[in-house]
RNA sequence: CGGGGUGUAGCGCAGUCCGGUUAGCGCACCUGCUUUGGGAGCAGGGGGUCGCAGGUUCGAAUCCUGCCACCCCGACCA
């Protein structure tokens, strides 16, 4: 068999990228940064957007639409959100073309100029808190929980497929609450579901945390996260959550009536999630052989590969067992293609991430058995055709919760205690990882980390400990040990 | 945007230094036959503005200039 992607521990980016490209699920297009999801990765993308869509109706939230486009003064009402995304937009400055009549091509009309400049969306807390204005006006408008599922533009200097891209699909989540308390709880409530949907659905561990001052989102009182660790020891942000405070309310001049008869300005929050999430699933749990995909988004769980042989009972019992699968709501397809050999149909569909293969041959039918191979582990084994349905059921949870299990521990291993600098950056070097140690809460200290080290600080877990302890670096005191780490 | 690298068929590459037949190889693709329990074998066949635009030359994949894209390292970021 003959090597088809690079191994991670030859070269992990060109890991990365091999998988990405050949497992179909992405590839670079013709504009600059930006990325093709072809059919495979985008329906993986739509399992994990319609259970996310689903938690966030649970949780009382609709879906709306923005604009694409912000009016460029939109942006500079918020000063430090100018700060933060005043640079790199993509702008619109002509609203019209023509033919050129010297070269014959097509260019810009000059006489189309825009009076005011669009930005195109680099996030769109603007142009909905300037909406929000005209929608709020009592505490009876209140809360107002929106999402939407849009595309942003952000012109990175760098990009990588899925993790950084110049335009990135994500939803973005905007709430309005009349105290400061609920709008808390609101942050609180998003980053919790986040982390259940990366646990739970992408068997991706991840750490709940705040962000410092020097990480916080442009605009925000408190940015929360959820962090992942990927198999090169090395973090990913996988979600943000934040409380942004009365800051876009003042803004925009968003105000209700409260009960009181009072102006007050509204509390905010805005969340999201992007297809970065898709790069955290394919550096969580892929290997050598390629993809792998966790049950529950799986666009399909299971496959059967015929081992191809004169007769019929093959496809008989293919179709009972894609029956009984289908019976039970499992996704299941048989591999019929009669002009690829077994061997290739395996390795094939190993590359694309599916959970488990049936094989069947004359071999195992003889004995009234079929051939199981799951892909987390690799291994085979025989089974009785009656009652395989019971048994994939039972596999798929297996396998979903043993790659949880096994990112869990591998995470787990890779979080260091250390308390002096030269172990930090002895373990950062060597082994990779979170690096839990004390800090002396200033900015200056973490930026001088960075410059140091190259590792960034993650978060301040939730449930850090109070803990006595000295700054790894200044040797000021601290109260409790927070979350380092080299980070995509 | 700074440093380094690459761009030749769908993919991976040789050829470029030192210009000169009709631009080659492996995989993939098409046709036929034999095959089919871990990426099949044989035979035949198709596919190229050599990243783009200029320039030098009798002649450019090869030399020169400019531009573009991608990869790696920085800075920036979800």
């Amino acid at each position: 068999m003959s090597k088809v992607i690079t191994s991670r521990s030859e070269d992990y980016s060109q890991w990365y990228n091999d998988i990405v490209r050949k497992a179909n699920l992405a590839d670079h297009s013709a504009v600059r940064g930006c990325m093709v999801i072809k059919p495979y990765g985008f329906g993986i993308w739509e399992n994990m957007k319609s259970q996310l869509d689903k938690m966030f109706k649970e949780t009382g939230h609709t879906n709306a639409y923005f604009p694409l486009f912000i009016p460029k003064s939109f942006l500079s009402k918020e000063a430090e959100h100018v700060e933060g995304f005043a640079k790199e937009c993509a702008v619109v400055t002509h609203h019209r073309l023509m033919n050129d009549p010297v070269s014959g091509g097509v260019v810009v009309d000059p006489a189309a100029r825009l009076e005011e400049e669009l930005i195109v969306r680099p996030t769109s807390e603007t142009i909905i808190w300037n909406t929000y204005r005209d929608w709020i006006n009592s505490y009876r408008d209140l809360p107002l929980l929106i999402n939407q599922w849009a595309n942003v533009v952000r012109w990175e200097m760098r990009t990588r497929l899925f993790l950084r891209t110049a335009e990135f699909l994500w939803q973005e989540g905007h709430t309005a609450h009349a105290t400061s308390e609920e709008a808390i709880q609101e942050t609180l409530t998003i980053l919790d579901l986040y982390a259940r949907f990366a646990e739970e659905y992408m068997a991706m561990p991840v750490i709940k945390g705040v962000k410092s001052a020097n990480e916080r989102f442009a605009g925000a009182v408190d940015t929360y996260t959820i962090e992942g660790l990927m198999q090169d020891g090395k973090a990913l942000q996988a979600g943000t959550s934040h409380f942004l405070g009365q800051n876009f309310a003042k803004a925009f001049d968003v105000k209700f009536l409260n009960e009181n008869q009072k102006q007050e300005y509204v509390w905010a929050t805005s969340w999201g999630v992007s297809t970065r999430l898709m790069g955290g699933l394919i550096m969580t749990h892929s290997d050598d052989q390629g993809l792998v995909v966790p049950p529950r988004l799986a666009q399909t769980q299971v496959v059967i590969v015929p081992i191809p042989k004169p007769g019929t009972e093959i496809d008989e019992a293919a179709e009972k067992i894609m029956k009984a699968l289908k019976a039970k709501g499992i996704s299941v397809k048989y591999d019929t293609d009669a002009k690829k050999r077994p061997g290739f149909k395996f390795a094939e569909h190993e590359m694309h991430g599916i959970p488990v293969r049936i094989g069947i041959g004359k071999r195992d039918l003889e004995n009234g058995q079929v051939e199981i191979a799951r892909r987390d582990t690799g291994e085979k084994s025989s089974h009785n055709l009656e009652s395989v349905a019971d048994h994939i059921e039972n596999l798929l949870e297996e396998i979903q919760n043993n790659l949880f299990n096994r990112a869990l521990k591998f995470r787990d291993e890779h979080i260091t205690r250390v308390d002096t600098f030269e172990e930090f950056k002895s373990i950062l070097e060597s082994k990779g990882g979170f690096l839990s140690a004390h800090w002396d809460g200033t900015t200056e200290t973490e930026v001088k980390i960075k410059e140091l080290t190259k590792a960034t600080l993650r978060c301040i877990p939730l449930d850090a400990e109070a803990e006595e302890g000295k700054c790894i670096l200044t040797g000021k005191p601290s109260g409790k040990r927070v979350l380092f780490a080299k980070a995509y």
